[in-house]
RNA sequence: GCUGGAGUAGCUCAGUCGGUAGAGCACAUCCUUGGUAAGGAUGAGGUCACGGGUUCAAUUCCCGUCUCCAGCUCCA
């Protein structure tokens, strides 16, 4: 009869657009789906109940906010993925009955499960996997909450021999704890889950590989299933295809095929060889780099490559960063160590002389080249090596100046990822570690300074709690690549430590000496790195100013050679990376080669150019653009140079 | 470093159940002088990643190493 009550009640539910309405207490957010259109309760896949995530079945039983969870949410796909990895599980389980599950949740783009088996997966495994799950999809099962005292949960588990499982229950604070069934298989989980397996319309397993559990190499490694699945075949037909765009776009593919680097055996793995084209483009990004840093007030500095040991020691790197550091070498009876980092050399720098308030702030600039021991397993292309050059600087500031530095820092980084096309980036606030040196007070002022930087810069930024250095608070920005990636090009990184350990002075106003801040930044990060990131971010197609050959002149016959070469030289002495490609084939075939190599100009001339004075342009990619005289051409080309357009 | 996969011409890839290899593109020479994404002929080009082992014989089978790829872990 309680019931009942509950049932004659009425609740009153708020929808995310603001409108409520009023609902019979117990009613499902299925039903409340359905009272709202048939197409939203069969798009429906869960429920968010005042920021708390419930299954579709859920009775409502008091006031709240309801939001139903769609593919469209970011929500709606990472459950829609989670039950998918359970339905992989229960296939998996199925063909291999021995096997012991681990973790399946959602990633970004899709999901994985972690299983226990000796002998990994085959690619012909996927494809029965794949078959099973279908099976279980048409099935159409329905997925099951069931709530257990862990008591009860850990011997249920304990049955089975699930391990991982009873590991991670054992670690649940909660008495009671939730599973999860859909026909034959059962797995721990907080859920919410779609209500059927017949939600999966369209799946992939994507991959296999190796990862230890919990994600540590002193633990077992597990055999991992990646996969992806969509409501709509067209959506997963998308997927895929976006998947070879990105393949096409690696820089790794693309570097060697437009001649811009080389990474060879021979020299070593993770050390690049910058071929003529991309060394043009890196001494553009460079010449930019240092015009920027003069106009917001840096000094440049060089530093050697090598420095005694005892430096190192006296930074703290042989203490804190052996692992990446190569063996030091012998030099007349001393130890000599090749640099990871710049930055005890710019302490050096500092401490050549007397320094006063009134030189500060001091803003120092290098492009330095420093070699870092990297394990072998993560080398990957551009974007992580062994020998690289960060576009480093180093800020030293009085307390009183740390905001205003920060907010140049921004000024200067976003001055100079606009000019190479990048507008979206995710920003990160790291704060203090458990590992850290200096006060309190000063961690506490400098992330401070820091988070009011970015939010006078109406910067968005998430906080990574305690992801910041051991030596100061951090602000990194990452730039995502083709293949959705992230990676960390800008940091800008308060230090604590190196003003303490190389005892950095100034004097004060007061006649006093003072320890300076030291900001430590690195804005495109490595230049190796910005340029991988570079060339996905193009697909090589670059702007003219960036273009390696920014116009080829493409004479149609023989007899416009003459013309071409006069044209050419013209060209040259207005500073225009042109070419002419004076080979014996076709029109057709010179513009074949020109897109290939992605010219951003074509400059065909051809017996009617040459009698009217002028050029036939063809722009990369779009395409006929009607005829110009070079003159003309060069005025607008050169004003799309100045501002960095294309 | 770990798990799995891979390494054949500059590139993309065939192939050899053990008898030292082939195509297309690119390259060179010649023919062709063609108007907006591939004209034709001929030719050159390979220690089949490297080092061992088995064998009359290894690019092929076995072991090891290196490198690359997908991840794990770690970072600019």
């Amino acid at each position: 009869m309680a019931d009942d009550n509950i049932k004659n009640a009425q609740i009153k539910i708020t929808f995310p657009d603001g409108s409520s309405k009023e609902y019979p207490a117990g009613i499902t957010p299925l039903e409340v789906a359905e009272s709202i259109g048939p197409r939203l309760a069969s798009d429906a896949l869960a429920a968010r109940i005042d920021g708390r995530m419930i299954d579709l079945n859920a009775p409502l039983n008091e006031n709240t906010e309801l939001a139903i969870l769609t593919f469209d949410l970011d929500e709606g796909k990472k459950i829609y993925w989670h039950s998918t990895s359970h339905i992989m599980a229960e296939a998996v389980k199925k063909l291999f009955p021995n096997i012991k599950v681990a973790i399946g949740p959602a990633i970004d783009e899709g999901f994985y499960y972690d299983f226990d088996k000796e002998t990994p997966f085959t690619p012909e495994d996927l494809e029965k996997i794949e078959s099973e799950m279908q099976k279980i999809i048409e099935a159409d099962l329905p997925f099951c909450r069931e709530e257990m005292s862990k008591d009860d949960a850990l011997k249920y588990f304990g049955e089975q021999d699930e391990n991982y499982k009873l590991e991670l229950i054992e670690e649940i604070e909660d008495e009671a704890i939730s599973l999860y069934t859909q026909g034959n298989f059962t797995d721990f989980c907080r859920g919410p889950h779609i209500p059927s397996t017949g939600k999966i319309k369209a799946f992939k397993l994507t991959s296999i590989a190796g990862a230890y559990w919990r994600g540590d190499e002193k633990n077992a490694m597990l055999q991992r299933i990646y996969g992806v699945s969509f409501p709509k075949k067209a959506m997963l037909d998308d997927f895929l295809e976006r998947m070879e765009e990105a393949k096409k776009r690696d820089h790794r593919k693309l570097g060697p095929q437009l001649e811009l680097f080389a990474i060879d055996n021979e020299v070593g793995a993770g050390l690049v060889l910058w071929l003529p084209k991309g060394a043009i483009m890196r001494n553009i990004i460079e010449d930019f780099w240092k015009e920027a840093h003069k106009l917001f007030g840096y000094e440049l500095v060089y530093s050697p490559h090598i420095a005694r040991l005892e430096l190192w020691e006296t930074s703290g790197h042989t203490q804190f960063y052996t692992e990446n550091m190569y063996q030091p070498m012998d030099i007349d009876e001393m130890k000599y160590q090749i640099k990871p980092m710049n930055c005890p050399f710019h302490m050096a720098i500092y401490t050549s002389r007397m320094r006063s308030y009134r030189e500060l702030p001091i803003r120092w600039a290098e492009l330095g080249t420093v070699y870092r021991y990297e394990r072998s397993g993560v080398l990957h292309g551009l974007m992580r090596v062994r020998g690289f050059t960060q576009d480093d600087a180093h800020i030293f500031c009085t307390p009183d100046q740390l905001l205003d530095e920060i907010k140049g820092v921004i000024d200067i980084t976003l001055y100079l990822l606009h000019a190479f096309g990048f507008h979206e980036y995710d920003v990160y606030l790291s704060t203090r570690p458990e590992k850290f040196v200096g006060t309190l007070e000063g961690w506490e002022m400098a992330t401070k300074a820091l988070r009011q930087a970015l939010e006078d810069k109406k910067m968005s930024f998430k906080i990574d709690p305690g992801e910041g250095v051991f030596y100061g608070p951090k602000i990194d920005i990452k730039i995502k690549d083709a293949l959705g990636r992230s990676w960390q090009c800008t940091t800008i990184q308060v230090d604590f430590n190196l003003p303490e350990r190389f005892d950095l002075k100034y004097m004060g106003k007061d006649g006093e000496m003072h320890q300076p801040i030291t900001i430590h930044r690195a804005l495109l990060g490595s230049l190796e790195r910005f340029f991988g990131v570079l060339i996905e971010h193009y697909a090589g197609n670059f702007p003219v100013w960036l273009a390696p050959v920014q116009a080829i002149i493409l004479p149609i016959t023989e007899n416009q050679y003459d013309y071409a070469k006069d044209l050419y030289k013209r060209l040259k002495g207005e500073g225009i990376r042109v070419e002419l490609d004076d080979r014996s084939e076709k029109v057709d075939y010179k513009i074949r080669d020109a897109e290939t190599n992605k010219i951003p100009y074509m400059l065909i001339v051809g017996k009617r150019e040459e009698e009217a004075n002028n050029i036939s342009i063809r722009k990369h990619l779009v395409g006929e653009q009607g005829t110009q005289t070079l003159e003309e051409w060069v005025k607008k080309v050169k004003e799309e140079i100045e501002k960095k357009g294309g």
